[in-house]
RNA sequence: GGCCCCUUCGUCUAUCGGUUAGGACGCCAGGUUUUCAUCCUGGAAAGAGGAGUUCGAUUCUCCUAGGGGCUGCCA
């Protein structure tokens, strides 16, 4: 597999909505895929069908498209190796299953899931939690190993359900080269012998996969840290199956990690700590429950994307601001980190706040005039783009920028509270309507000609910015913060600057 | 319990044997700002512990501890 063509597969499985850690190593396929001049797949590993979530494979295609990293080849997509569910390529596996028993190298095992659910829990209660089917426990089961070939033969012409295992030697040193980790070793006294192939019919994920992943060329195999202790088995199927030569080169990412306490993030996380752990929302039909997502939380795709290349990689240079393209171009397996990482809120809260800077004033002033328009307010581009100048050095997200400049829309219902029980007072209400007075008479209504005459007035009365400010920016803006009073009031205009010092002379005590 | 993997500031991380151990988020202080935010400057903050190799270990090896993953006819 030197010189072949980089294929890569993402292949979730639909049991539900595809959390962040499911969308990094997406990513990371995606910018291995691209970088290398590859192709990224999506493939759906439906093998148990007791799991399967309606709507879960629509929700990660939609995930994967907001962020932007689509697949060139899939489901969804299409391609020359479909199909790429794998409850469709169920008639594929058999034969690889059955090859594997003509082999020796795989065996029917008859034993029903309460058979070895007692022989569990018999090793259990002996004190030793850890049964496995494997070479020593093999011949006391029922299976083709210990049972005669007629009576193997008999119950399979009756019917009786069976699956197939794969036949592993004792004592025999499994090793491999992952790309992140090095040589990883196991023997296979610690292994058990696994089904390959399920009574229902339908093969297991190990099987599924190395079938696969060898039917579609794949070159590299990049997945979470879950998968390692089982890569060992993964690479004596492809041996047995004798796809060695070509077999995927494997790298195994670390896991992202609660930001409290221990553990892997989980889906519970999120409404626990206050942020989301899907990319989109997501309702539970069944229970009813809502997951809350990224995209509804007002994250944009390029800061979600960034933030989470991140958690487990960087590029060894100060730059943390990454297009995806820049990510593509950067991006490099040897560079991923062993260790887990813990997920850090604040960190993608900046990580959007930087985003929404980087917006030009004319975008951000379309997002925002579509957010006023939801409240019922129609107003111009050219304005709209004038207050998101003025407001996006104080916004994470596109919704601050509304909420913070809702006063630009409508004149003031309330007035903040501490502002008005400190600075409100007899001083400033004469203040105010001196100003009026002042800003009637001007003819042009530039922050420059407002802000020349509000200084003229302090001057004249030899007041201090403190005396005045924040009085007028309460008759205005009913706030006690925000952006200089000369800009607002020129977006405002004269005449409802005038408009609104009077309102509040009537409305304020 | 067994097996495998991992271990630098609170968090994400840089360092490919010799550094005042660097950056970012967050936090604190000061400055700018009428205010808030921004911005600027500064600060606190780390090599889990113990052996060994070496002239010299954060870096290499081993042990211990801690953390994580796996241990299903789930993926």
């Amino acid at each position: 597999m030197n010189n072949a063509k980089v294929r890569v597969r993402f292949a979730p499985s639909p049991t539900g909505p595809l959390h962040m850690g499911g969308v990094r190593t997406a990513l990371y396929n995606y910018l291995f895929a691209k970088q290398q001049g590859g192709d990224f797949i999506l493939r759906i590993e439906d093998t148990d069908q007791t799991r399967f979530v309606p709507g879960a494979e629509e929700y990660i295609i939609d995930s994967l498209k907001w962020c932007g990293i689509s697949p060139d080849e899939g489901q969804g997509v299409g391609g020359d190796f479909g199909p790429y569910r794998q409850s469709e390529r169920k008639a594929m596996y058999r034969q690889y299953a059955q090859q594997l028993v003509d082999n020796g190298h795989a065996y029917y095992a008859f034993d029903t899931a309460e058979d070895l659910e007692r022989v569990r829990q018999l090793a259990k209660d002996a004190g030793s939690p850890n049964w496995q089917y494997n070479h020593v426990t093999r011949n006391s089961m029922k299976n083709s190993l210990s049972l005669s070939q007629s009576e193997v033969q008999k119950r399979i012409d009756s019917g009786e359900p069976y699956v197939i295992r794969i036949k592993l030697n004792r004592n025999e040193e499994v090793k491999f080269e992952d790309i992140v980790r090095g040589w990883v070793s196991v023997n296979t006294n610690n292994m058990d012998d696994k089904v390959l192939f399920k009574s229902d019919g339908m093969p297991t994920y190990h099987l599924a996969n190395i079938v696969d992943d060898h039917l579609m060329q794949i070159s590299h195999v990049i997945r979470g840290e879950e998968w390692l202790p089982s890569a060992p088995l993964h690479i004596l199927l492809y041996r047995y199956l004798g796809w060695e030569d070509s077999m995927p080169q494997f790298a195994h990412l670390p896991l992202l990690l609660k930001p409290d306490g221990n553990g892997k993030l989980s889906k519970r996380d999120g409404d626990r700590l206050g942020f989301p752990v899907f990319p989109l929302e997501w309702h539970n039909k069944e229970s009813g429950e809502v997951f809350s997502g990224y995209r509804e939380n007002g994250y944009f795709p390029e800061a979600f994307i960034n933030m989470l290349a991140f958690l487990g990689w960087n590029p060894g240079t100060a730059q943390e601001l990454f297009s995806l393209e820049e990510l593509t171009e950067a991006f490099s397996l040897k560079k991923v980190n062993k260790a887990g990482a813990r997920y850090d809120h604040d960190k993608t809260r900046w990580f959007n706040q930087q985003y929404l800077r980087l917006k030009s004033d004319e975008e951000l002033g379309r997002l925002l005039s579509a957010e006023a328009q939801k409240a019922g307010h129609d107003i111009d581009q050219a304005k709209a783009a004038a207050i998101a100048a003025l407001m996006k050095e104080r916004a994470y997200f596109i919704k601050d920028l509304w909420e913070d400049s809702e006063f630009f829309f409508q004149a003031p219902t309330e007035y903040d509270e501490k502002t008005l029980r400190k600075k409100w007072n007899q001083d400033a209400r004469n203040h105010v309507s001196q100003l009026h007075q002042i800003f009637e008479m001007l003819s042009s209504f530039t922050p420059e000609d407002v802000e020349g005459s509000f200084k003229a007035y302090l001057e004249e009365n030899g007041l201090g910015f403190g005396k005045v400010g924040p009085g007028f920016r309460l008759a205005v803006t009913g706030k006690g913060m925000g952006p200089s009073m000369f800009e607002i009031c020129a977006i405002l205009g004269k005449e409802e600057t005038l408009s609104r010092l009077k309102l509040a002379l009537e409305k304020l005590p």
